[in-house]
DNA sequence: CAGATGACTCCCA
DNA sequence: CTGGGAGCCATCT
């Protein structure tokens, strides 16, 4: 299907934000990437601060981390809330990234959105969800 | 309409 | 490990 036409940069990334599952995490860098053209790590925090108080209950924003496995929002808040979902967080009040790491949209979804898949990572533990993100497209 | 601004990440010194 | 520069969307002065 030709679609000559996407969404807006900020619409794509609150859809791909929705994917992220409770429980795990994703760097912007990694949401950036799925976006795909026009779109970098940057863009992707600023596509959720402009979420501020409007849609928050429709977006699991803090989900969203930095690559460091860290906390980018000013305040407890964000890191609360992700506790509530029991992500853990280490003596350096970074998420381990190995193990909370979201490994990327399906296959189907994907294409289906016109988003791109995430290259699989060596060092994470890939669990059954990350299992079936290895569907293969041939 | 132009300029400032804001929840990032990578690269090089 | 610390620091500075580039990249570049949408909204609000």
């Amino acid at each position: 299907m030709g679609e000559t036409e996407r969404l807006p940069v900020f619409e794509r990334v609150y859809l791909v934000v929705q994917q992220v599952p409770r429980g795990m995490v994703a760097s912007y860098g990694d949401v950036a990437a799925v976006v795909g053209e026009g779109c970098d790590a940057r863009t992707v925090g600023y596509a959720l601060n402009a979420l501020s108080t409007w849609r928050d209950a429709e977006v699991p924003w803090q989900r969203i981390i930095n690559g460091q496995g860290g906390i980018s929002t000013p305040g407890t808040r964000q890191r609360r809330l992700l506790e509530e979902e029991d992500v853990a967080f280490d003596a350096h009040d970074r998420v381990d990234m190995r193990h909370f790491r979201w490994p990327g949209p399906e296959a189907a979804w994907a294409a289906e959105h016109d988003m791109n898949m995430l290259p699989p990572r060596e060092g994470s533990q890939n669990g059954p969800e990350a299992e079936a993100n290895q569907l293969r497209l041939f």
